[in-house]
DNA sequence: GTCTATATCTAGATAGAC
DNA sequence: GTCTATCTAGATATAGAC
């Protein structure tokens, strides 16, 4: 499923690689979407219940105030890289698991997701207004638009592809400080003159 | 297909929508998969072209040296973005769709995809190392592909979707512009320190 | 409760009329 | 060359033995 998406994946491919038998995600789940939807339950909301805690805990420690940028950044990207990290071939599945719900077209993982994801969003989109309040509304939103796609691309092709020549294998720490500190520059980026070139 | 994924989008679909007969794509193409292979080498190899055609263009200019940052950013980002602009309904499909290509886990799509993109992601790798010699190999291919991920994740969920807040719709050129304000800024970001937290 | 065997459905592909 | 009708394979789901 992380390899190939939702669809591509079957019953048989599943109950296969669990060794249990084909009748076994009917019998116990009801349906394939079902089952889906359990996985998405157990595995993916308690990433976004931990990225909702850390962001409760810093608004917390600053009354109500501007939350620090990096804070913020990390409170939102470092649970998916975090949670499962032992550093084994299970926690870069996960990743990568993450990573394909994310971008799968599916309608129930969309729906799910998107209950689960949607809460995030709104609740780190108006924390971050809050700590670049001089930002523009629409740009903030693209930009946070901007990072859950470089968080989502990272998940899809960690380890990084030999096209991009990295030298050597990187821990997900070391990743995920790679894309908060490129966040948080962009984040930080001035903001657009009212576009003077044409596209050339 | 640009909703949901290759695998999802049957034949039946396809040729429904075309207003042609169900044999028409096996007769014309041979199977499903050659009529995916054909789409992509029509509509996503000029972009990889154009994108090329770019680079080649900034290079030359500069005889061989370092291309300024925002030149080679738009070079990698604008083709998609603007290739196909009309400011219709048919522009954001295909927007949608390239976005799709990139996030489709089909074996075909992947191949394909890998076999045109590849090539760009190492001409423009190479490309943005002599315009910032000083950043660490590693941290600039991970960083170039954030760029990526941006780049389809905004091509899948543009237009920006409510949990962002945006207030108005966006033209294509607004968001190439947004993004590579965002990207320009994350490439010069400060380097990383040798990891001083640990991960609280 | 679990597994075998099977039903049912829907996909891609194709044969053959016109 | 194009369309109708059909084939075949492989999917999900389920019935029923144990």
């Amino acid at each position: 499923m992380a390899d190939r998406g939702f669809d591509a994946t079957t019953l048989r491919d599943i109950t296969g690689a669990a060794r249990v038998n084909l009748a076994a995600v009917n019998y116990h789940f009801g349906s394939k979407d079902a089952l889906l939807a359990a996985v998405l339950e157990r595995r993916v909301a308690p990433v976004n219940r931990h990225r909702l805690e850390l962001l409760d805990r810093a608004e917390a420690a600053t009354a109500g105030g501007a939350v620090d940028l990096d804070v913020l950044l990390r409170a939102l990207l470092e649970p998916p890289f975090r949670l499962f990290v032992a550093r084994d071939d299970r926690s870069a599945k996960f990743l990568h698991l993450m990573g394909r719900i994310h971008s799968d077209p599916h309608p129930q993982a969309r729906s799910i997701l998107l209950g689960q994801f949607g809460e995030v969003i709104r609740r780190f989109v108006s924390a971050f207004r809050r700590t670049l309040p001089d930002l523009e509304a629409d740009e903030l939103g693209w930009r946070i638009l901007f990072i859950i796609g470089a968080m989502v691309g990272t998940m899809n092709e960690s380890p990084l592809p030999p096209e991009f020549e990295g030298s050597r294998p990187h821990s997900p720490e070391e990743v995920l400080d790679a894309l908060v500190r490129f966040a948080a520059a962009g984040m930080k980026a001035p903001a657009g003159a009212r576009r003077s070139a044409v596209m050339a």
